[in-house]
DNA sequence: CCCCCTTTCGAACGCTTGTTCTAATAACGT
DNA sequence: ACGTTATTAGAACAAGCGTTCGAAAGGGGG
């Protein structure tokens, strides 16, 4: 990994400004103009040399073909219902993904961490405060079949018909769903009883 | 404000696709492939309805100079440091914006809110969990001078040296600083005992 | 000074792409 | 059935745009 010259940092910021200040990238010529460059195939070198390093993406014959590389990514995650105590929780199905007019949350992948199948719940009710989890807050959840120890989980108690969001911790005979609190007990249950519907990554919670 | 034919809300839901996907956004062409759309014009036409309504911006004579309206725009928030029970919160100062090596949150404006000044901090210990917040959150402020009722706030309670988030209430000849969290209890404080750091407008948990 | 490498220059070629125009077709209320 | 408006077709134009190429200009190191 060489270091870049100054003129190709100073393309790199033009494209990162141009992106940000458009919506879309620059063509060639552009960068000709805002970086004061006198040819067309002086860009041409230095796009080239910075694709080589990595800090771009091109897509060759292709107007505007530049793509930044690094984690500027924006994920839209889908917010398919929502959970409360005596509700069963929402399970994303092909229906419900690809669903256009769904309400959804714009995040970076900074907080999905890049995993796929991502969606979202909206908390109704405080029945999960014992998880620090409060009224109103966006919970992002992973969908997965089986959850490992001490894993933040949803799960559905059919006995007690209850949703929940707690650790999961499978003990000899019993499961242990301890809240994310340490002023609160654990709750033991029936492994029978327990429905896994998710794997909780993380928690939203907008203020006012 | 209409609503969307199908055709108009497939090309809205292609434009997404195609610029989380590639980085730049479609041609004309690449939309009447990718909706399997007969001629350019149609296209044309339609993309005329979706700027009309605000759905897109387009920038005319320019290859692909189509932008998404709404916040796509990702914003860099800077941690500046951490809070806890016996530590003073930091408060943002000239030094600590520009700084570069600083760690930081990449977060869309949904998240935000468009709101400027924005910076983020690291709950250490577990001390706010009354204010459902737990060890490891980033919360979320907005550096303000004063506070407004209701507003949940960071405040330095200058005799207890502690550093709490409530939600904050100015009554007749004392403060009164709300848990969000309905089963504690509020606390009430001396007017002068109270500086307020920050106000809160998010929060964020990830969770394992 | 000479050799080798990097960088710059300017022009030209040819595909790409937004736009426009005319005509045709569908949708729809009266 | 009629007229009006919305939508679609297809083609063609002109400017936009990435690419390429040969040559020239630096720029160290021996």
């Amino acid at each position: 990994m060489k270091e870049l010259s100054t003129k190709q940092s100073r393309i790199l910021s033009f494209l990162h400004q141009f992106l940000d200040n458009k919506g879309y990238p620059p063509t060639i010529r552009d960068i000709v103009k805002g970086c004061k460059i006198s040819s067309t195939s002086v860009v041409e070198y230095n796009l080239r040399a910075l694709e080589q390093e990595g800090h771009i993406r091109r897509d060759r014959e292709v107007s505007r073909g530049i793509e930044l590389s690094g984690g500027r990514r924006i994920v839209r995650v889908p917010i398919i219902g929502s959970i409360a105590a005596g509700e069963p929780i929402p399970v994303p199905t092909s229906d419900t993904w690809g669903l256009e007019a769904m309400e959804s949350l714009e995040l970076t992948e900074e907080l999905t961490r890049g995993k796929k199948e991502v969606y979202a719940l909206k908390v109704k009710g405080t029945s999960m405060v014992d998880a620090l989890i409060n009224d109103g807050d966006l919970v992002l959840m992973q969908q997965v079949a089986t959850a490992e120890n001490g894993d933040m989980v949803a799960v559905w108690l059919k006995r007690e018909k209850e949703a929940t969001l707690k650790r999961f911790y499978l003990e000899p005979g019993r499961v242990r769903l301890q809240p994310d609190n340490e002023e609160m007990k654990p709750i033991y249950v029936d492994p029978e009883d327990v429905e896994i519907q998710g794997k909780v990554i993380g928690v939203i919670r907008k203020v006012e």
